[in-house]
DNA sequence: AGGCTTTCTTGATCCAAATCAAGAAACTAA
DNA sequence: TTAGTTTCTTGATTTGGATCAAGAAAGCCT
């Protein structure tokens, strides 16, 4: 199946183990806008996103807080809530239309038992949404408003071709006026 | 030896996972303002604190931004780089002098390697530093600084007494005179 | 296409927290 | 103990980004 090429690719799995792959993870589109999880939901699955994109999110008092983008060739979920077992803190929505590969909890616990290079696959995921969090928090903390919008904007330009600026301005927490603004200042 | 013994009620491990880990893991004591780990250094092991407590910050333009405190019998260290084996993006240091139980990485991966139940321990840390960073990352982006002392003093009122404020308004991600003004409105 | 809704931009005003400044209190080390 | 730091507090001022407001542009129906 012509899907599961950016898998192969992405991972650079065995012919064994994209069999075992393919066999365990099913397949699913998702819509613009769909949610994934919901906060409070005990998170079943964790996707592969093959294509499209999608939205980590907090809800706020009246409104939505961003937290991260992800695109095609990455894997997303509430690591926290998939891994415990325990309730959502974050809501995960598609911003595109997606083509999702879904790992069930209780395939993947079977797939890491089973394989330990699939193993060796799942601890470079975890250590890789440590650094992704790790540098989130710095960013955060580090920099003022101005300095975060300059630097995504270096580092992921492709982020405001492909994602509503609504959705920039809340992941750098600040408003949409304000972003408006840096655009016009920096003429993007 | 005494000083396992929080290990054992913290963790809940039989007495031949205990010996195992009496066997390889290290006695450290770390004094006040020393260094655990350093930014740009690749971690080489995580501790547990049985007593004191730990910072773990970030260095920003001419200040450090402090990211999280930890106390007697949790584990710290910078995951992101213990598991990858990157350099660090965070440091750490002792608040207070410190008596720690230091892990080793190969160490870990071979307590891991033998006993399943400490491989089902360390998933527990790794879950539990998960959830950590989510619950950071939501205090961050949907407070504003006034609420996320509030919430701070009702959920740890210990840290006003042990840490020192320089580092509380450093976490709370406001200036040394903001937290002085909130601790004399609500009387703290 | 045309009407309707949502998103984005631009301007005016406001405000919470930062910065600047200086004194008080708490540590530290001889 | 006392001199010397460092940390904390309090006050005055500034400021970056939020909020409020209203029009322009872009999406999204049928």
């Amino acid at each position: 199946m012509r899907i599961f090429l950016n898998i192969q690719k992405a991972f650079n799995t065995t012919a064994e183990e994209l069999d075992a792959i393919k066999n365990t993870a099913k397949i699913a589109s998702i819509r613009k806008n769909d949610f994934f999880l919901r906060e409070g939901e005990i998170s079943t699955s964790v996707a592969f996103i093959e294509q499209g994109s999608m939205r980590l999110f907090y809800n706020a008092k009246e409104k939505e807080v961003c937290n991260d983008f992800f695109f095609e060739n990455s894997v997303i979920g509430s690591f926290g809530s998939f891994m415990a077992q325990t309730p959502s803190l974050v809501n995960i929505a598609a911003i595109e239309n997606c083509e999702l590969v879904i790992f069930k909890h209780e395939d993947v616990m079977a797939l890491i038992e089973q394989y330990t290079t699939i193993k060796r696959l799942s601890d470079i995921i975890i250590q890789e949404q440590f650094l992704r969090s790790e540098k989130r928090e710095a960013s955060l903390l580090r920099l003022n408003p101005e300095e975060r919008f300059k630097n995504l904007l270096e580092e992921h330009p492709k982020i405001f071709k492909r994602i509503p600026l609504r959705h920039v301005a809340s992941y750098l927490n600040i408003t949409p006026e304000t972003l408006s603004r840096y655009r016009a200042k920096f003429s993007v």
